[in-house]
RNA sequence: GCGCCCGUAGCUCAGGGGACAGAGCGUUGGCCUCCGGAGCCAAAGGCCGCAGGUUCAAAUCCUGCCGGGCGUACCA
């Protein structure tokens, strides 16, 4: 049984003998310094107003009932806590089950049968992607793989808007560099995009086409747009197989409207009074219910805005049969983020249907201080660029070893540091320590057949036992992280398990120590197997050698 | 102005009601014949932005300020 089960069920069970309500959740941590032991609950608190005594008596009384439980060495009551010390025998069977479980260790059955889309990155294809991208790839990337541990089926999604204003304005900033390339002195549109990747298209597109697209009229607009649009989707994938993210699913916002789908969703609102005529326009009625402002839905030209079509998207997710919906969005969102939900409470969805990872924007600390990047001012790192100069690894790691929601000061020089000062290696350098060992074990012939059956009795050093706690966390880790889109505790989860490593290798022999041997080799195979689960979630790989 | 996010060690950040506030980097001082030193050990370093409030208990919750980011489009 696991560390925190095995004391709850124990509390709960001292809680009934004497007839005192078991609360239906046992709050167990993991004590904050060793003097405290192991894992320490505050039940007595809710316990002792209920009770009309103290605290301290309430946890006096349950530990008392508690000292002779055969896996807890020693029970203390002090002030309202009740701490608890376990025995190594208690720690060994979680390793006995780490091992028992396998490549399974971690994963959970919360999903069985139910579906999650993950819409994330979503980028117009106006350019290659940048690193401000990758917070959202990887952070996609990596929320869906949680889930996909625990159980759910998951779809990867991206949302491709390849329609409307900002490609026009697109092709026509390549139509210039395109005229540029042909010797007019065409200026790129001031707010189009100015990056020097349409420049070296543009001249690509004089040397095949010559000078034949002199006028910018509608069949040269279609053409440069087609064009352009096709070109950034080439850049664009490119960029996420540096990366390593997949999609299952690309979304084109034409297709909603072909469906009819904006026009439906326009016509739900409708028919629940949610929308009012203002000057030629359609509005949904926002401020009614508490937000800041209404948004447009129909312009006076009669097009559907974004916010129309995301709508309508949602509404195309939900037929679609997901039980769960997850948008991984950048911060500059929110308003809309506020007036999507609301449509979707107006048009009847369940709560919680649909759930935002709202994330913070990057900076790069590099040669030329603190930046933010831009594609339209053509002030950017391509994604394909750095995952060529740091690594996938340490560029998928950096971008989700932050919460989401604070803001992410990218260390370029800490990126190309390949030395342990480097999370990213000082993890999986741990891997890889315990992978050679493996190695060298099988060399020497004393590696155990068998793992899961060896004498683990001789596991009695501190730092042996702290690491079997450590590893016995990983499940409520994955879990957490994924419900609260937090991958950066699995991060600091596989980096404290790597501060533990490290320094039991240098101190402790492994190899050559008769029985022992084989029990340390078991606590190893345990850490590494978590070491691995972690970063394969992560998206990070776990070498075998550096 | 209004809405959302963030202010914690010199730097980058964890912790988001519970016991004396943590990590990495940087700084300072030690340790290398040893399964991979791409390392290990130790020390110094904090009115947890400020001020009130709620609570037996606040870095954590509430209110108000101050500072930073993002938004506040018939762009996406």
């Amino acid at each position: 049984m696991r560390l925190e089960a095995l004391v709850q069920a124990s509390v709960a069970e001292a809680l009934a003998k004497r007839r005192w309500t078991v609360p239906t959740e046992i709050p167990v941590d993991r004590a904050a310094r060793p003097e405290h032991g192991d894992l320490v609950t505050r039940v007595a608190f809710p316990l002792s107003r209920e009770l009309g005594v103290p605290p301290a008596e309430v946890a006096s009384q349950l530990a008392g009932d508690l000292t002779a439980h055969p896996s807890f060495a020693k029970v203390e009551p002090v002030g309202g806590f009740v701490n608890f010390t376990l025995r190594p025998e208690a720690m060994h069977d979680v390793l006995r089950q780490v091992l028992a479980d396998g490549e399974a260790y971690g994963r959970g059955d919360e999903g069985r049968g139910r579906t999650v889309q993950v819409e994330f990155v979503s980028s117009n294809p106006t350019g290659p992607l940048t690193i401000g991208h990758l917070r959202q790839a990887a952070l996609g990337d990596v929320v869906a793989e949680l889930y996909s541990q625990l159980g759910w089926r998951c779809t990867r999604e991206y949302y491709l808007n390849d329609e409307g204003r900002q490609m026009d304005l697109l092709a026509r900033s390549l139509w210039a560099r395109y005229r540029q390339a042909c010797g007019d002195d065409q200026p790129v549109p001031e707010d189009g995009y100015h990056g020097e990747y349409l420049a070296a298209i543009g001249a690509e597109l004089a040397d095949a086409w010559g000078d034949a697209h002199r006028t910018w009229d509608e069949p040269t607009r279609a053409l440069f747009r087609d064009e352009a649009v096709q070109r950034m989707m080439a850049m664009i994938h490119e960029d996420l197989e540096a990366i390593g993210v997949r999609f299952d699913v690309w979304t084109k916002e034409g297709d909603l409207h072909r469906r009819g789908l904006v026009r439906r969703a326009l016509a739900e609102l409708q028919a629940r009074g949610a929308v009012y005529e203002k000057d030629g326009a359609l509005w949904l009625a926002s401020t009614k219910h508490g937000l800041s402002r209404d948004p447009v839905l129909l312009r006076s030209d009669g097009t559907p805005t974004y916010t129309m079509v995301d709508i309508a998207y949602h509404l195309e997710k939900r037929e679609r049969g997901f039980d769960l919906v997850v948008d991984v969005q950048g911060a500059d969102h929110v308003d809309e983020q506020q007036q999507v939900l609301l449509a979707l409470k107006i048009l009847g969805f369940p709560d919680g249907f649909l759930r935002y990872c709202l994330h913070q924007f990057v900076t790069v600390k590099g040669e030329e201080g603190v930046q933010r990047m831009s594609t339209r001012a053509g002030r950017f790192l391509r994604l394909k660029d750095l995952a060529a100069e740091v690594g996938r690894d340490v560029a998928r790691y950096f971008m989700v070893m932050r919460k989401p929601q604070s803001h992410l000061v990218f260390d370029l020089a800490l990126a190309r540091d390949t030395s342990m000062e480097n999370p990213v290696y000082y993890v999986q350098y741990a891997h890889t320590r315990i992978a050679s060992l493996f190695r060298e074990a099988q060399r020497e012939g004393t590696a155990p057949p068998d793992l899961r059956t060896v004498d683990l009795s001789p596991l009695t050093d501190p730092c042996e036992l702290a690491l079997i706690k450590e590893v016995d966390r990983f499940p409520d880790v994955v879990r957490v992280a994924a419900h609260e889109f937090a991958p950066h505790l699995l991060c600091e989860h596989l980096e404290t398990v790597s501060g533990l490593l490290h320094p039991y290798y240098a101190r402790v022999r492994i190899l050559g120590q008769g029985p022992v041997t084989a029990a340390r080799l078991a606590l190893l195979g345990a850490v590494r197997l978590v070491l691995a689960q972690g970063l394969t979630i992560l998206g990070v790989s776990a070498p075998e050698e550096m």
